[in-house]
DNA sequence: GTAGGGTTAG
């Protein structure tokens, strides 16, 4: 035992953990070794102390001749539940097969959890074929592993299967395939599952209703989830916060902040992630008062230091911009997670401090805490947007050789940004070419656009073609090509490309832009001319440039699109969410638009980023680049394409 | 005795 402690503690270095297992060996010993052993171990599940728990089973594992009751079992493959450990299951299982306990139905259905829990799958199903008999729970347990791996398209085959061969199924049963219809997005499945759970007499299972409620809101339909709301006999903490999550999730925020003071009322436990909720909402919302109350809110139901409603308290204020604000309840919260980090490194970034978010960056290292690929998402493009190349690079380098994560696309395209901005094409395309996968759309858009920074023709065609066979179809691959041509000059290249256009009968679409005033939708596009209220607004639009200037915002006025001329040009400038919020400003007395988010894009004079302001806001009102939401392509539009 | 619902970063 010795020689395995000292080789344990040698693969382990650490100080701590070896101290604590001698504490957790010596307190075995006070009693006789088997009993005692067992009874510990079932007392460190009790206490959450599952990795101990382990420790002191794999220690004297190797010495078997100690008898292992199936409580203690119990116990084990609760503790490997409780840490995911796969590698814990296997060896407690293969110690209990070899020690010629017989795991009941009981025993295997747990088993077949902790691989499910892992994300095991395969093992998972392997398992499953192999049980002689299944009960209800296996089914359950399988499904549930399916589900969260986001296999719904086989959680329903197995349970197809189930109803076909035993035409059962329990609340359990009916709660998951409610959540695996939301997973598909399909509400005419859900519906079906609905009813399929009103005839098996298990809809107004509390946690059926919950999750019926989150079906039909992530399906789009809020009046349906407001309806099984309505029908809840009892109305649970968790059964208001997925109605409260529903309304925030489509924009009705202000809905969404009146049912949480009416929970309130109710005299309902109010819970962390009902914080979670409401501070998410107040992102959205047009009031820093609703914010600050919640924040208050916060700390006066105890839950000040609760890592989820502060992590999003963090990013609320990173989005407001309020950095200073972020970086107090960043600095005041006992114990952070990967994701609080995550979103104090992307507020830096995205508020141009890139200085910053290495900083933070390099603090979240030294603090043990190990990052993820959105981390390095997240501090890359910080360096990029503050053109912070070397240290950029370095970190680029360290993510495969320090972290072993490898780059993803994303990653490659903020670097290949970064090397375009620093003139450094040569580099930018060595990186697409050295990448160990085939370069996605991304990657070669971010090259086309550092080809038209730097004007350099030869590259930016290579890049452009490569996008034109990637998505022959999409326009702004070939404006992009247009304006580095017109750019430099090559008018009779960028002729070719209005003809190639042509030919491919492609049209231009500008962006347009969508406002919702008083329940009545307005479309805009960019240099819209046929609203009635045309000269109110762009005076507007015009005001509210003055007062994005003083922030910092440089108009971009080099985009070109073929056949437009100069005042049309001048008009495009006026974007559509600009028309769509003047709009709004003028029509919805009280209503304040609010700068919410900031990005940053490349100057195209310069090469430095600027601040791009874009105005965001909740109330009654909402704005959305149309072209990003594909069911807004389909809306009616006053004024028709533009080409 | 097991399994379930709501959450933060991108």
């Amino acid at each position: 035992m010795e020689q395995g402690l000292r080789s344990r503690r040698m693969q382990k270095p650490s100080k701590i953990r070896f101290e604590r297992r001698r504490k957790v060996l010596e307190n075995a010993h006070i009693q006789k070794p088997s009993a005692a052993l067992c009874s510990q171990i079932e007392k460190l599940v009790l206490y959450n102390r599952y990795r101990e728990a382990l420790e002191l089973f794999e220690i004297y594992e190797p010495r078997n001749g100690y008898d292992v009751g199936g409580s203690t079992y119990d116990a084990l493959v609760s503790a490997c539940i409780g840490l995911k450990s796969i590698r814990g299951v296997k060896r407690v299982f293969n110690y209990m097969i070899s020690d010629g306990f017989e795991p009941d139905m009981y025993m295997r259905n747990r088993v077949l959890l902790v691989h499910a829990k892992c994300g095991l799958m395969n093992d998972a199903r392997k398992l499953f074929d192999e049980m002689l008999e299944r009960d209800l729970v296996s089914w359950n347990t399988m499904i549930t592993g399916l589900i969260d791996s986001g296999n719904y398209s086989e959680a329903f085959r197995l349970f197809l299967i189930m109803w076909e061969e035993f035409s059962d199924g329990n609340s359990h049963t009916f709660a998951l395939m409610v959540r695996a219809s939301a997973g598909l997005g399909l509400i005419c499945v859900g519906r079906q599952i609905h009813s399929c759970a009103l005839k098996m007499d298990v809809a107004d299972v509390i946690f059926v209703s919950c999750a019926l409620i989150d079906m039909y809101s992530k399906c789009g339909s809020v009046e349906d989830a407001q309806f099984v709301f309505d029908q809840m006999p009892e109305k649970t903490t968790v059964g208001w916060n997925s109605i409260i999550s529903g309304y925030a999730l489509h924009g009705y925020s202000e809905e969404a902040l009146s049912i949480y003071s009416e929970m309130r009322e109710c005299g309902v436990k109010i819970d962390h992630f009902t914080f979670s909720i409401v501070v998410r909402t107040c992102t959205r919302l047009a009031s820093f008062e609703h914010a600050k109350q919640a924040h208050a809110a916060l700390v006066r139901h105890g839950f000040g230091s609760d890592i989820v409603a502060n992590t999003a308290l963090v990013d609320f204020y990173c989005k407001w911009g309020r950095m200073e604000d972020a970086r107090n309840v960043f600095e005041r919260m006992p114990c952070k997670n990967l994701e609080t980090w995550n979103a104090m490194i992307a507020g830096y970034g995205n508020h141009g401090q890139g200085d910053k978010a290495v900083k933070m960056f390099e603090q979240m290292l030294r603090d043990k805490m190990i990052p993820c690929h959105v981390t390095f998402l997240a501090v890359l493009s910080a360096c990029s947007y503050s053109g912070l190349a070397e240290q950029g690079w370095k970190i680029f380098q360290s993510m495969s050789r320090d972290h072993k994560i490898k780059p993803r696309a994303m990653h490659y395209a903020c670097m290949i940004e970064l090397l375009g901005r620093e003139g450094l094409l040569d580099e930018a395309f060595a990186l697409i070419r050295s990448a160990p996968f085939k370069p996605t759309t991304n990657m070669w858009a971010a090259l086309l656009t550092a080809c038209r920074m730097n004007e350099n023709l030869e590259l930016g065609r290579f890049a452009a073609e490569r996008l034109y066979e990637m998505e022959p179809e999409k326009l702004s691959n070939y404006v992009v090509l247009y304006n580095v041509y017109n750019s430099a000059g090559k008018l009779k290249e960028a002729a070719g490309i209005v003809q190639t256009l042509k030919r491919k009968g492609l049209r231009m679409l500008p962006a347009r832009s969508w406002i919702e005033v008083k329940k009545q939708p307005y479309a805009f596009l960019s240099g819209d001319k046929s609203h009635v209220q045309t000269k109110e607004i762009y005076q507007t639009v015009d005001k509210l440039m003055l007062e994005i200037a003083k922030h910092g915002y440089a108009v971009e006025n080099k985009t070109l699109l073929p056949d437009v001329d100069e005042e049309e040009q001048r008009l495009l400038s006026y974007h559509s969410e600009k028309l769509a919020i003047a709009f709004g400003l003028i029509n919805a007395p009280g209503w304040i638009p609010l700068l919410i988010t900031q990005s940053h894009r490349m100057c195209s004079d310069c090469h430095n980023a600027v601040k791009y302001i874009a105005m965001v806001t909740g109330r009654k009102i909402v704005v959305r680049d149309a072209s990003r939401f594909h069911h807004f392509r389909n809306g009616t539009c006053s004024c028709g394409d533009y080409w």
